[in-house]
DNA sequence: TGTTAACCGAGACGGTACGTCCTGTCTTTAA
DNA sequence: TTAAAGACAGGACGTACCGTCTCGGTTAACA
């Protein structure tokens, strides 16, 4: 954080960046403490200690605060590592995604908003085009270094295949509740791997 | 007549069954039109011509109405037959599957309600114990038939291998909104086979 | 009216008389702790334990709630005696206005009302034809019953006379804040007396 | 100060007479368009493209911004002629009080004044000290003059005879509503003198 | 000839109240 | 006993203004 970033209260720059972090930690505790319904823009303006209309001249609506919220922290996960071998990488990442679906608090977060996009096809665009994209880009990656490295078929249709990897978790995630763990991850890899390499 | 079924408004034996099917058919129209927001009691009132109170009297909440209206409609699809043949019997119950949760009514009220189910871990349960395990039980039932008749390893972890059969499905439907096309469906019984049947 | 009028809550029959009679106080008030100003629905329904949409139910807008208090106060007040006698009949009744227009209660409800009406044409009509044109009615009355009884010319405007003879006195209630003596409305008869009766 | 009151925009010799003279006229504009209800601070800013601030730096609240803009319109209006004889002189005054007060803009301000008045002592006060005291001498003067040739008496009490003659127009025009023809001013000269004039 | 101080516009801020909508409870009348 | 009707207390919605504040820019007097 170098030097000043002088902490401004309202004036020609621009917003308050107080009040933004305010607003985006009271959302995520508010959903931490109370769920997706307990999140009203009046309970996170009280908690936040600011003003509804700041909320409301900032985002269109709660979903949009938590989507805030949401990329912040989700940014520093979850990019898989390099380490020049397909299952290695595979698993370490699935473990990972596992954990974080079920364990964080972003996870959490995460969840609320994937339940809200199955109430709001624009969230659900938004949530996909924004969000899950890089996330699925990052996803993607240990396959194509496979696919260079010639671990993998040339021709293997990449996105069914990691339709195969990552469906059965998010679907245990959102669906069925079941814990996700490491034998689980390590069996879709093991899985994969027994079909694509010879 | 044997019996009731008199159309009446109000009386004392019991139950409307007339009010019951409109304020179904009133909550379906409801999501249809305007999605699970749209949905409110005092809206489904409105709409069946029905008192609030006949909602509250009989139904807790609104997603006990929609999981009701979803029970009747879910109960006919679904059922894998038996062909005899594992391979056959899998790709045409995925296929059913997928259709069902992407191209039909009642595919969209469970996609509204797994959505509510994110924000609220009772329904969730319920949503689990009451219809999807159902579901799951009929799922399994080629499997274990399959098993039954050598086709597949007797010591097969069958939860593991339904996840991973079915966990892709509702993957494409809850998070990436990507088609579920039969060829989809028929290469994760591919690869099922793939790895089992050696 | 006779007997009942059982203190329902909330039925189809109508609406709640105690819900009605805690509003009207509760804007009687607030009006004297606080001024017009200080007369908000939100504050109203706090303290009449009342929620915001039941007002809004009843009543369209605030000054319509004071409107109804103010009826309910000013029935009893006001209505000139018969006392055969024009110059007693007179400086009685003017003295009652002055002092109904000055330290009553309801008097403030009045005063606060006509300030609004200066802002507001349609509630300014609303106060003449509905309430004060009654009012006029009965202070016509005397002058009436005077031109009867020959008293006073048959063909005096009543109109101009009565506004001769209250003007003065809304005059220093609304515009200069002096009070009104008895003397002053005295005086105000004994001009009019004087020019009317050679 | 003398002369010039260059128009100087933001420095350290005082205010910008140019965005006095935007607000005032916004502030009468608004009231004439939308009602006192009509006129908001931000509106007024809006309108004369003004700051904010700039207003609350130089007028309290928005109704001194029209006791300001009141205030400047009145001073041309209203003061009664020196024609040496009392009849004549009141006439016309009476019908130039009872034209500005119902005819002209600056009276709908004061009429909008005088009803805020009624829910704030202190407008009240206001009012009366810093503006209509100044024209109640000026009223005053004709009948002062009056006394010293003769014409009334010299114990008339000019305060009393002053309220019997303006008070019907200011009861016409602040509560019945009622127009104040000439007729009608004339008819209150022709009482006080025929009282007051042997 | 810069420096500086007063004023300007712009607009974000914490708040209060608005009027609307929906919740879940209740009480009544009719069948 | 159930139904339709609908009033009730409560609470969140999104909007409009309030009055305060901080900012960068302009301008004249003074250094």
């Amino acid at each position: 954080m170098g030097g000043s970033t002088a902490p401004h209260r309202g004036n020609r720059h621009g917003r308050s960046e107080e009040a933004r972090q305010a607003v985006l930690e009271a959302a995520d505790d508010l959903l931490a403490e109370r769920g997706f319904a307990g999140v009203t823009i009046e309970g996170i303006a009280a908690r936040a200690g600011v003003a509804k209309q700041t909320i409301y001249r900032w985002w269109p609506s709660k979903v949009d605060v938590l989507l805030e919220a949401f990329t912040e922290d989700m940014a520093e996960h979850l990019t898989p590592e390099d380490h020049g071998d397909l299952g290695t990488e595979l698993r370490t990442h699935l473990a990972r995604l596992a954990e974080f679906l079920t364990g964080s608090d972003p996870g959490a977060v995460f969840r609320a908003l994937a339940g809200q996009a199955q109430h709001d096809p624009q969230l659900a665009a938004r949530l996909r085009d924004d969000h899950l994209s890089g996330q699925r880009d990052r996803d993607r990656a240990p396959l194509l270094r496979a696919v260079e490295r010639g671990e993998l078929p040339a021709d293997l249709d990449v996105d069914v295949a990691l339709d195969q990897l990552v469906g059965p978790i998010y679907y245990r995630v959102l669906v069925t509740g079941s814990p996700v763990p490491r034998t689980f991850t390590d069996d879709l890899v093991a899985a994969f791997l027994h079909r694509h390499q010879h």
